[in-house]
DNA sequence: ATAATTGCAAAAGGTTTGCAGGGGT
DNA sequence: ACCCCTGCAAACCTTTTGCAATTAT
């Protein structure tokens, strides 16, 4: 494989703030690389707290200005899961555009692609008459094993009320223990 | 064969309430005739417009209020189109779940059903081990007709977006005198 | 009579923006 | 220098909620 590393992206980043007479600052910088030491989705202001292990001096403003470029920029993709809270995903580089389950008992998203599923929907818009310049797929689910065996292979160690869909804690990018 | 006018709705809105010991009231009532007197997607403000209508003193509040009500029974079906503003569907009773196409022109939504596609998403989400609860599809798409011949089929007159990519931009219908 | 319901206005909660000072080029 | 960027806090916008009065049952 090639290397990948987060240099390559925060290269491109700056190419494209270069290109459009932007410049190249410290909170950007940090915030670039806490988006791509990732490779979970994140709301705005756990970003933040990222962010600001690098640079302490962030603010939520420039996260979510950053954030924006790096949308403009085609580096990073914005997915509204629930309604109240954004989630961006910085894996935009290696996986064009994947589906998300959402698991109604843990709340757990799982991240997935799906040929088939990806071409009968450019099909399905082709037959009406459109051209796809992306699509939002959302799947509320109930873990069928979970309720067979008592156990989810999803499920989180730690069990999570089944009460609410939209937990307000997704996990940590790296089980730094 | 069956009747389906207002009337049956009504009658299952109220059967609901009675099963919950909740109370037939005026504005109860003008909310949802007036919910169930359009076969398109509403966001809470309009429906507030077309309840006035009927009935002037009825508030936002009780929007909401009789809102959550409509969805708990499922008589209505809450949609996430764009982040900020919720529409509601009153099309349940005739068409179980459907699928959204958002014109990135025009900004208009195309509802339509697949079953083909919504056969794939039951068996996606099985291969994955998890039974369907709901699912949210959305496409958003450039017409191609439109590019390429300067009409575009779906384009209406004028064209009114219900509700879509209009940010924070709630642009007036005609410029007055 | 009793308790659900309502309207009002203020609160909430995530995202955006105005402004004056800081900093990249 | 020039003017883009930043942090702060206030503004925004839709949805929710506390409260006292109203009203269905």
């Amino acid at each position: 494989m090639t290397r990948k590393g987060p240099t390559t992206v925060w290269e491109r980043f700056r190419r494209f703030l270069a290109g459009r007479g932007l410049r190249v600052t410290a909170p950007r910088r940090a915030i670039v690389e806490a988006a791509f030491a990732t490779t979970t989705h994140f709301s705005a202001d756990q970003l933040l707290l990222w962010a600001r292990q690098r640079d302490p001096r962030v603010s939520l403003a420039t996260v979510y200005r950053t954030l924006g470029l790096l949308v403009e920029s085609g580096l990073v993709r914005e997915i509204e899961l629930g309604g109240d809270r954004k989630v961006y995903d910085p894996n935009v580089a290696h996986r064009p555009e994947h589906l998300h389950l959402i698991c109604a008992d843990c709340g757990r998203i799982v991240e997935f692609d799906h040929d088939q599923l990806g071409r009968l929907l450019k099909q399905v818009a082709h037959e009406l008459g459109f051209e796809i310049v992306s699509h939002r797929l959302q799947i509320t689910a109930r873990c069928e094993r979970l309720r067979l065996t008592g156990h989810c292979p999803h499920h989180d160690h730690h069990a999570r009320p089944s009460t609410t869909r939209s937990p307000r804690r997704p996990e940590p990018p790296h089980a730094g223990a």
